[in-house]
DNA sequence: TATTGTTATACTCTATAACTATA
DNA sequence: TATAGTTATAGAGTATAACAATA
């Protein structure tokens, strides 16, 4: 008994728990799926869904944020600029870095795809409406915390 | 103004943006890099994660769960029994069916796998314990209703 | 010298289709 | 006939290393 060195039992973890097994109990599982509904494989939606509108992200950093090698960046941006989603554009700054940005039907395809990724399951939706607030309410102070 | 067709603004659905964001924007991306800490790919991290110890699971159910044809689950079944970390075992009750369950050693690093993926977010630690719990509760409620 | 992104290449992962054995 | 799993194969995805351009 007692504290275990692998596991902790605070209400932080459980409630972490409980939010990774509303996330991993969707069948089928949801990122892939919706990937698949817009053509496109996990990794690239990943790109689509970092990229927000009006913001150019370096190669690099998109390397980074995927957890991938660069030059794996350079094959998804070939196929996602050939099909008119992304565009590469240069930096002003340094000339060796590209710049990526969504193009006006990448943005489209991007709000589609996370409206789909944004339904809340059937869990969260069943839940009375003020516990849906005092869900909503309590995670926008987490996330404000840290900005 | 109003309703759009592909957006609802409802408290579960604000909810379950900031679930998401709060998951997505973890750098490195948590679940690949932990599959990579214990060297498997993130379709097997997702294999071991939905066999729980002690059930056993067919193969077909598999391939449904993690959303993949089921050749490809008898590769990954094919290299994560050679490590050791799983069997199959015949089905008392259909011939053709394998079921797949842990073995005693996939069970440990199953389990320290979880560990890792159970660590909460800085940003849900910080919050107050009172928050905390609130969002324990919550998430039970919505959890235990679907059973 | 170090870094960004690309290329060439090989390796891993995944799906398709044909097959075996059961049902 | 239909289904579960396997095999052979091809295709997609990914990383490694060498490279060109720039810092």
């Amino acid at each position: 008994m007692g504290v275990c060195a692998t596991t902790r039992d605070d209400a932080a973890t459980e409630a972490w728990k409980l939010l990774l097994e509303l996330w991993w109990s969707e069948r089928p599982p949801r990122f892939p799926a919706v990937a698949g509904e817009f053509g496109l494989s996990p990794m690239a939606l990943g790109l689509l869904k970092s990229l927000e509108p009006g913001i150019e992200l370096p190669m690099s950093t998109m390397a980074e944020w995927l957890f991938c090698d660069a030059s794996n960046v350079t094959s998804m941006v070939d196929r996602l600029e050939a099909r008119g989603l992304i565009e590469r554009r240069d930096s002003p700054k340094d000339r060796r870095v590209k710049l990526l940005a969504l193009t006006a039907e990448g943005e489209t395809l991007r709000e589609r795809a996370l409206a789909r990724l944004h339904e809340p399951p059937e869990a969260l939706a069943s839940l009375s409406m003020a516990d849906q607030r005092v869900l909503r309410d309590t995670l926008r102070r987490a996330l404000s915390a840290e900005g």
